[in-house]
DNA sequence: CTTGACTTTTGCCATTTGGCGAATTATACT
DNA sequence: AGTATAATTCGCCAAATGGCAAAAGTCAAG
C-alpha cells in the first residue's frame, strides 16, 4: 500500500466524519470499530482492511462498494449498484435460468454449455448448407 | 470468522481452480500469491484478505466482487449473474456457464434449460426401466 | 521397486492489523 | 488563571496474514 493512498482514504473518512458531524468514539461506538484505530487510519497510520471498512462505510453514509473502491479492493468501475451491465458481451443471465441450474453438479452444468455449443454450430453449417 | 464460513470459501475456490483447470502453483503463478498461502486458504487454514481474492477472481474466472460476497466483505443484495451465491439449499452457479450463457438471447437460455429437463426425463425413464 | 518430476503441505518467520488502557491535547466552564 | 470533561493519540500486545524453503505426497516411466 503506498503511503500516498493510505493518507488520500484516511483524508476522506476523516472529511466525511467530519462531515457527519460525528466524534471518533461515536464512530467507534457506531462501526464497533476502536476510537484508536479509527483514528490511526484517518491519518494513515494503519490501512483498514475489508472488514473494517465494510463496519463503517454505513454509519458514513457511503456506499458499500465505495470505500472498497477507493481502498483499491475493488477496480474503479463497480458496475455494482442496482442494474448495471454486465462488463462481457451485455447480456443477462435469467435470474430463473440461472435458479435452475444452480441446482444442477458442475459436471451437469457444463454439459449443458457444451451441448448449447454442438447445437450452435450444427445450426449455423446448417443455414449455410441451405442457401 | 466462523470456521465453517471459511471451509466454505476454501471449498467453492477450489471447486473452481480444479474445473479450470490449475494446479496451486499455476494459480500462484497467475495470481501472485504463493501456493502455499493458496492451499492453506482452500482447506480453511488461513482466511484470505480482500487483496488476496481481488488477485485469485479474475484467474479462477470469478467477478470481482463475486468473491467478496462470498467471503462476506460485501453483503449479498446484488444479483448481477443472478445468485451465485445460495441463500437457497441448492448449489452454485458456475461462473464460467453463466458467462456463457449470458451471452445467449433470453429464449435461448430458456430453451436451454427446457432441453436440460427433457435429458433429465429421459435419463431417469430409462433407468426405471432398466431394473 | 525406484527414480524423477510435479503438486501439495508444513514449519517458521516477518509484517500488519486492531484492541485496550494510559497519556496527551483540545474545549468549556467557573 | 485552573480544572473538569471530552477527544485524540501513543505504547504495547495478541492474533492473523502471507511468503519462503524444506518436507511430504503423487504418479508415470524406466
Amino acid at each position: 500500500m503506498s503511503d500516498t493512498s493510505r493518507n488520500e482514504l484516511g483524508r476522506i473518512i476523516k472529511q466525511q466524519r467530519m462531515a457527519v458531524p460525528l466524534t471518533l468514539q461515536e464512530l467507534a461506538a457506531m462501526s464497533e470499530v476502536s476510537a484508536s484505530h479509527l483514528g490511526r487510519i484517518e491519518r494513515g497510520e494503519r490501512f483498514p482492511s475489508a472488514s473494517i471498512l465494510r463496519k463503517v462505510a454505513q454509519p458514513l453514509g457511503f456506499e458499500e462498494d465505495e470505500l472498497f473502491t477507493l481502498a483499491g479492493y475493488l477496480s474503479p468501475q463497480s458496475p455494482r449498484v442496482a442494474e448495471a451491465h454486465h462488463p462481457y458481451s451485455g447480456g443477462r443471465l435469467d435470474p430463473y435460468v440461472a435458479r435452475v441450474l444452480a441446482e444442477e453438479s458442475l459436471d451437469v452444468q457444463r454439459a449443458v454449455i457444451g451441448i448449447l455449443s454442438i447445437l450452435k454450430s450444427i445450426a449455423k453449417s446448417i443455414t449455410k448448407e441451405k442457401r
